[in-house]
DNA sequence: AATTACTTCCAAAGCGCTTCGAAATTGCGC
DNA sequence: GCGCAATTTCGAAGCGCTTTGGAAGTAATT
């Protein structure tokens, strides 16, 4: 069924039809009834790519992910469409995911773009410098940056308080006594990586207590590389009495290997996960419960689609940008070191 | 840049441009290249939109997630769309997303259909007779199913044989002398969760053991659950010896109890998981490395993303559909009972 | 009754592409 | 050089919708 198929039914012109069923103003209100009552019947619905046409807009936004990395495209990121979907659905603006396969991920976004099939684009894991959002900005195509990168031309972002998150946790972990303070997180070259180090850094610096690289690991986020970075932590003199994992999935390695060790989470070695807040995996209810930085990634996907919204209705791009706090939820995971016994 | 403008820059009708850009035969390979290099400057890419409009094709497939059920957009979910994106991203198919709100999954199925935004769809998590399945395969729209239902109008599905898994694993436990055994699965009513049932209850039969339905939990796939329900188990008399689990997450509170219980994993009380193996959590690297039925999520992805493609290409749905084995993996999780110590 | 101001509706012109049918060009054998 | 077929190119008609610029009908004002 077409509009025109409807409008005959209807005995009524196209124009009248199309105005009903979208709300403008220059319609009788008994018309409107009498054409979505139809509409309804006969199961009309427009056909989206004749009203994008025509409308030149499109009702909905593109995200590039590359496929072949889990870590973009991973627990976080489902959480993070949940809550993108959450506000978005709302409007009944759909999205558009385009697999990236050859990495060449410019050419990706170029061709979203030109192809018109996106409204906008949310960006994800920037790196420090990145050439994504210079090209984006550089285009004035609308979009919203989920973290921050360092370039000039203003856009749209939010990110969470990465550096304070862990400066906080290792600041806590200084004040509970802990020396020697080892570090897993994401890969390097992100820009929340970089700023977690930086945190970590700081809050070490700031007690002068120098800094081992071999304390410090980027990788993937998952439980493996939390294992077994903990092994090598645990056989190195003198080992590390607090890690910092940069997500629950590595959390889970890392409090398998302190076990497995005979250590105790909390006791002799001590453990502070960033935490994204996952509905499947509750730090609170693990065992030891586990001391956390935590920030809902999904809660972030909502507001990043607020903001997008507010782009899309014209408000300037650097006007939007915000810095989430992350706060520290101590619990049992984290503690004074207690010397392990002979 | 549009089609007209970039054929006025060669000199040449938009027909012959397009033909040269689409591949089409009647079009002089000389040409083709000169139009080719030209839209490679220009940044010429089709919209999307017109193209679409004037082929009746769309170049995407829509999957409709329900976004306030962490059951149907969680980690299972991207671990899938991350196989689906492997295969379609070779043909530049790409997908849309849905959100779903207010639970009416019929009529937004319907829109979908009728809005002319996707050639064909995939639904996912079947109920034993799924009205989505029957309304799709009625309306004749191209569709894959992940999972099976007994819908008798002919559609193309995969699904893998979660019944056999669950035997397997449940005959294995009873080999290895255990008498009671529990079970902690999905949702009730999806056919997944039931076959799995029956494949538990079908071995327990068989040699005669009474099934206790205290010892079967359908809930979430979540480590809390897992927690909670195994401790429950535990605090029963007799308390199960051995535990399923639906999903690896399930699983890590499944351990979690029962090692705060003071029970070791393969000893006084024995695990298998299901693993749909993801990539940040590995089965064989926990401690003990946990026995598991596994089948890989994101491979039925990729599979599914062939069958689509077949679909579109004209086979008959009838034609199209598969069972996986499910491969039982023995691992450290799982011995024979032993007693607890007093 | 004539004028103005709304309200309600319509015909038709795009939106940018594909594709049909026809026209122009080329190649080949005689 | 001519005729015929094969090759290459083009003009124009859609695809199904929105939206502009009026026309027609109604009510309010002079």
């Amino acid at each position: 069924m077409k509009l025109k198929e409807l409008a005959e039914q209807l005995g009524l012109s196209q124009t009248t039809v199309s105005r009903a069923l979208n709300g403008y103003p220059e319609v009788n209100e008994a018309t409107r009834e009498r054409v979505n009552k139809a509409a309804l019947k006969f199961g009309y619905s427009a056909n989206a790519n004749a009203r994008r046409l025509a409308m030149g807009r499109v009702g909905a936004i593109g995200i590039v992910v590359p496929i072949h990395s889990s870590e973009r495209f991973g627990p976080h990121t489902s959480e993070f469409l949940s809550g993108l979907a959450e506000r978005l659905s709302r409007d009944e603006i759909d999205f558009l995911i385009t697999p990236l396969i050859n990495n060449d991920e410019i050419s990706a976004y170029k061709r979203l773009i030109s192809s018109k099939r996106v409204d906008a684009m949310i960006v994800s894991h920037p790196s420090l410098v990145d050439e994504r959002v210079a090209m984006l900005a550089e285009a004035q195509f609308p979009f919203v940056l989920h973290g921050r990168t360092n370039i000039d031309t203003p856009h749209a972002w939010l990110d969470i308080d990465n550096k304070g998150a862990f400066y906080q946790a290792t600041s806590h972990l200084l004040d509970l006594g802990h020396k020697h303070i080892a570090m897993i997180d994401g890969l390097k070259g992100f820009t929340f990586s970089e700023h977690r180090e930086e945190g970590y850094r700081n809050a070490l610096n700031e007690r002068g207590i120098s800094i081992d690289p071999n304390f410090i690991v980027h990788d993937c986020f998952s439980d493996e590389i939390g294992f077994r970075e903990t092994q090598r932590f645990l056989s190195l003199k003198p080992h590390p009495t607090a890690i910092l994992a940069g997500s629950m999935m590595t959390a889970l390695g890392v409090s398998r290997a302190i076990r497995a060790k005979g250590y105790q989470l909390g006791k002799e070695v001590s453990i502070i996960a960033h935490d994204d807040v996952f509905p499947y995996l509750n730090a609170s209810n693990m065992v030891p419960a586990m001391t956390t930085t935590r920030s809902s990634i999904r809660a972030a996907g909502t507001r990043i689609a607020e903001m997008l919204v507010r782009l899309l209705d014209g408000e300037p791009p650097e006007t939007i940008h915000e810095v989430w706090p992350v706060e520290l939820i101590l619990r049992q995971s984290s503690g004074p070191p207690v010397v392990p016994a002979k």
